[in-house]
DNA sequence: TAATACGTTTAGTTTGAACTAAACGTATTA
DNA sequence: TAATACGTTTAGTTCAAACTAAACGTATTA
């Protein structure tokens, strides 16, 4: 490996692994999908132990969630015991892959909170100690359940879009692009 | 403060610190937007510091943030030496106050390094070292650029859409609704 | 001028997520 | 059967971010 290629393949997986840190993920997690994504042939768990600089069992964990997320695919070679790993390259489908795995069952669970939240501030009891408290609450729950609602059913909507690419939004709104 | 309507507030302070480590925010962040939002009244730093259990320090640092993100407001009364604040309600002002402060500058970010690293990969060292290596990291790092310039078009243009509700991308996709 | 009431800043501490090192389970080979 | 080569799991450690406690600056009041 040369010193310009060594130098833009450090860089490159440097900078994913930050913006990996930045969206919430383990910053070896975008490391190793750095590595991954810059390897003409399917890369082996060692081979990623070694070019990424850390141990076997991080990178072991990492690149599962990276499979659960759909950021990488395994494939196993006969005769050969080892996994080896591809990048998955389009990014919008990655996209759908986190909102999928990650979004969706918050939003769930954000929704129930926000639905339990709501229920205590109506009971009768509620009402009865601090009415107009309790319809406040009561209007400021349901406004929040509403956004979550609309939030939930459009990440939905994007998940189901299986032919979303960079210009379907932007034509869409009628941009000049 | 009756026994089912601070439940319920108590619950949802909870759930609001929830979703805001889920989103990288401080915990406390979330708890103190969750306790000014449930508020009928502009509160004081003091009284926030009272109702969320943090000291001050936390709240003022914390109230700083959510006021730049536009998800509170900070309110002067004459005679008072006091700043109250009260919470933003329109969460999809909200999401595009996050996007603008977070996301813009962290694109900005990851797409300079990205055209660095591309301009390693291109140089004539790095075609002489290793052409078909070098070629292939341009054709990889050009996509995923392409990629993040659209990403950043489409952020960029949410934030621009003052109008953005519920329904906007519902009915610009054409579902049911 | 001193005392008070604010919000802010800072040094130090806490905490939890992500890592390492190493044991482990299992399949394959000698 | 023993040795090897894998990926996985686990106990322990590290480290950065978020917090606390307290000092601080400043404006207001007595």
């Amino acid at each position: 490996m040369e010193d310009q290629l060594a130098l833009a393949r450090q860089n490159f997986i440097q900078n994913m692994s930050r913006i990996s840190h930045f969206w919430g993920f383990p910053k070896a997690m975008g490391a190793i999908y750095g590595a991954i994504y810059l390897s003409p042939q399917p890369v082996s768990l060692d081979e990623l132990v070694e070019q990424v600089g850390v141990t076997k069992g991080a990178v072991s964990t990492n690149v599962r969630t990276l499979e659960r997320l759909g950021m990488v695919h395994k494939h196993l070679e006969v005769g050969d015991r080892k996994d080896y790993y591809t990048a998955e390259t389009d990014f919008w489908k990655v996209i759908r892959g986190v909102l999928r795995e990650r979004e969706q069952q918050e939003f769930d669970l954000a929704l129930r909170a926000v639905a339990e939240s709501l229920e205590l501030a109506r009971t009768p009891e509620a009402l009865a100690a601090d009415a107009d408290t309790a319809v406040f609450y009561q209007q400021r729950m349901t406004n929040i359940q509403d956004f979550f609602n609309s939030l939930d059913n459009l990440v939905a909507m994007l998940i189901a879009l299986d032919n979303l690419r960079s210009g379907t939004l932007s034509r869409l709104f009628g941009n000049s692009s």
